[in-house]
Formats: structure tokens, C-alpha cells, sequence
DNA sequence: TTCTCCATGTAAGTAGTTACATGATTGG
DNA sequence: CCAATCATGTAACTACTTACATGGAGAA
């Protein structure tokens, strides 16, 4: 057999980056230029996945070398400007991705429950306060992405329903911390005796 | 007056990383060395945090320098071993940073969620395999939350309540997640017509 | 004219991880 | 005696962001 890839041949479907796949599907979805790109990654998949937009464009030129996108100049009057399709390859290899069974870790980086978790070193109003600035960080998130809802219908109503879900999992469990803050302050309140309240004892001193 | 801070002077309440309050925050629940503090971190707060070991040594040394920390050699047998306490300057730092009113950004980087956003390209079948596995990622993260509880609980008896809440936003969001791939799993079975069903025809064609 | 949007490009920095290295202790 | 655990340290890498730079088009 041939000596067909030595470390980094990615025509041939090795994998790619995940930012190139986020390139694929925006293309897939209808967006034409780099700058398009970054706008529907904004108004949509932000909340479960970022690309900047420095990214975007030596990524653009990779999967063009990798025959994965067809791209040409496409100026906009005198405004130089480079429109891409998804090939077929690039096509199939979205779907790839799609379909390989490989770990999906959920990475959450959140200062919000970090903080709370410590909360016991701050008096009980003061964890409170905490809270409930968490629990309104999740109403505001709730209210944007119900604001996108009709954006995503129309998405729905093109062929794409898939978008609205992912849309529903942000509000539904956003709206279950809301829940769960909402239970938790009631039980402290309730057994509310000195106001402000004493901190806890220090572990491990019992 | 002296010339006190020149750039870098961060005893003085200047912020310090977010693994620095980890840190911090974890020597006042009862940690002790690098290595327990390390430990602590992984059964507790790594669901919505990481922190490397590689982190926690050379920042230990930093809050040691500015007096957040004080640390000693306690070797066991003939094991190096350096323990640490927190100082009421450290107390001070931790609670100040829970007292901040910051922007705390709820980010999450999830490839399940991405997937499933372009699961439209695939056929019927082969995107339901994927939400399904969405799906069942959660409910072993539930499993595993739940698995903890009882620790959370003992943590709880000893004065710390707020750890056991943070397990339970885990817990509900997930299974806020779960709801949602059991809604839309439902709905799409009903509406089975084709088995195997055809794939959407490409957006911005009609 | 000025502001905002469209549109691309890149240099520099950094926060973080992976990987490796070392070695003592404890339990089976 | 072997494996797992305890315990620390650091070099190298890399993925990613921030910041800066440029400039046309259209609207107010």
C-alpha cells in the first residue's frame, strides 16, 4: 500500500478541529462568508459553543486546501469579500462527525455555582444575596433565548428543527437552577430565627 | 505616603485567579495539602470547574508569598508533605470575591449540544441515535451526581450547606435536559411516517 | 461628516493542559 | 514484591483570545 498520510493529511477524513465542523454546519445552514459565519454563531450556538473570529478565517482556508468548501470572490462593490460553499466531501464529513461515536464531555466553567459552592464562609444574608444574583443571572438567560424562539421556528419551518431543541434545553435548564434556587431560598427563609445569622462553625472542629 | 504598589502588589486585595479562590476556598472546607486539595476538587467542584495539578503548587506558593496562606513541612515518614492554612487575610480575600458583584459568565462547552444543532443533516434514524446518546450522557451524570449526595449531606451536618445545593443544580439540569430529549424523542416517533424518514431538503432552496 | 455595519487579516499573548519525572508509603 | 496511593515539580505545548489594523458601503 501507499504511503498515504504521514502525521497531518486531514483530506482523507481525519478529524478536524470542532471549530471546522461549527464552519461546515453554518455553511450547511446557508451562511455564506467568514463574517456570516460569526454572526449566526452568535445568535446561535453561543451559549454551548464559542468561535472567534480569528479562527474563522485561516480555518476557512484550510478546508478550502482540503477540498471540504469551495470558496470565491464575491466583492460586495469595491469591499473585497470571499463566499464559500460546503462541498460534498465537506458534506460528508459533517456528517461523520455527526455520527462518530466518541465522548460528548459537557464542560461547564462556572463562576456563578464555583461561588456558591463556597458560600458557607459568608453570613446567611450575604449567601443569599449570592443566590439570588444567580438565580436572576438564569431568568435573563431564559429571557434571551425566548426571545430567539421565533428565529428558531422559522429555522424549524425551513427543514431545521434541530436548532429550536437545542434552544429548548438552554431554557429548560436554565429555568431548573431557577426552580431549585427558588426551593432553597424558601427553606432558609423559612427557618429564618436571627436576622443577618451567625456563620457556621469551621469544619472539621466538631 | 510610600510608594506601595508599583504593578503586581496583590496582598492588597488586588484580584488574584479564579484557582487562587479554589484554592482558598477549599483549605476552608478542611484540605490541607496540594495534593488533598486537588483530590477535594474532583469529587466536588469539577462538574462546573477544573483545576490542574499543575496549577495548584506554584499558586499555593504565590498565596503563601502574599501571606493568604500559611504553609509547613509536616512530611509523613520520609515523604515530603507540606501543609497549608488559610489566614485571616485569605478568609478576608475569599469572602471579598464572594461579596464582588461581577459579571459571572455561565459558559459551557459542549460538543453534545453542537451536535445535535446540525443533527438535521443526518437522516431521521441516525439523529435520534445522537440525541439519545445526548441523552443518556445526562442521565449517567445524574447517576453519578446522585452517587454523591450522601457525602454533600455529611458536608451539610457539618455546618457547609451550600455544596449540597450546587450538587442538587446539577442534578435538575440534567434532568431538565433529559425532559426535554424524552419530549422531542416522542414527537418525532408519532409523527413516523417513512421509517427511516428522508432527510430535509437543503435550507434556502424554496 | 460621522457612525455603524460589513469584511478580512494577523501579531502577540496567556491561560491552561499534557506529559513526564521522581520517589516514598501502604496494603494485599 | 507489586500495585495503588500519596505527594510534588516542571518543561513543553497548544488552543484560544485580545488587540490591533485596514477600509469600503450605507445611513443619518
Amino acid at each position: 500500500m501507499p504511503a498515504a498520510n504521514t502525521t497531518k493529511n486531514r483530506a482523507d477524513h481525519q478529524q478536524l478541529a470542532p471549530a471546522a465542523y461549527v464552519i461546515l454546519g453554518m455553511l450547511r445552514l446557508g451562511a455564506r462568508s467568514g463574517y456570516e459565519i460569526k454572526q449566526n454563531v452568535e445568535f446561535s450556538i453561543r451559549f454551548f459553543w464559542t468561535i472567534s473570529q480569528a479562527q474563522i478565517y485561516p480555518s476557512l482556508d484550510r478546508l478550502e486546501r482540503d477540498g471540504l468548501v469551495r470558496g470565491r470572490s464575491e466583492p460586495r462593490g469595491n469591499r473585497p469579500r470571499r463566499v464559500y460553499e460546503i462541498t460534498e466531501d465537506g458534506v460528508a464529513a459533517l456528517e461523520e462527525w455527526l455520527r462518530r461515536d466518541e465522548p460528548m464531555p459537557f464542560e461547564l466553567r462556572d463562576i456563578g455555582l464555583l461561588k456558591l459552592f463556597f458560600a458557607d464562609t459568608l453570613s446567611r444574608d450575604e449567601a443569599l444575596r449570592l443566590l439570588s444574583s444567580v438565580r436572576r443571572r438564569s431568568e435573563e438567560r431564559v429571557g434571551t433565548l425566548r426571545g430567539i424562539e421565533p428565529v428558531a421556528r422559522i429555522i424549524e419551518d425551513e427543514g431545521n428543527m434541530y436548532p429550536l431543541l437545542t434552544l429548548h434545553m438552554g431554557i429548560s435548564y436554565h429555568q431548573a437552577m431557577i426552580n431549585v434556587c427558588d426551593e432553597f431560598e424558601h427553606r432558609i427563609m423559612q427557618s429564618r430565627r436571627e436576622p443577618g445569622g451567625p456563620r457556621p462553625r469551621p469544619p472539621r472542629s466538631g
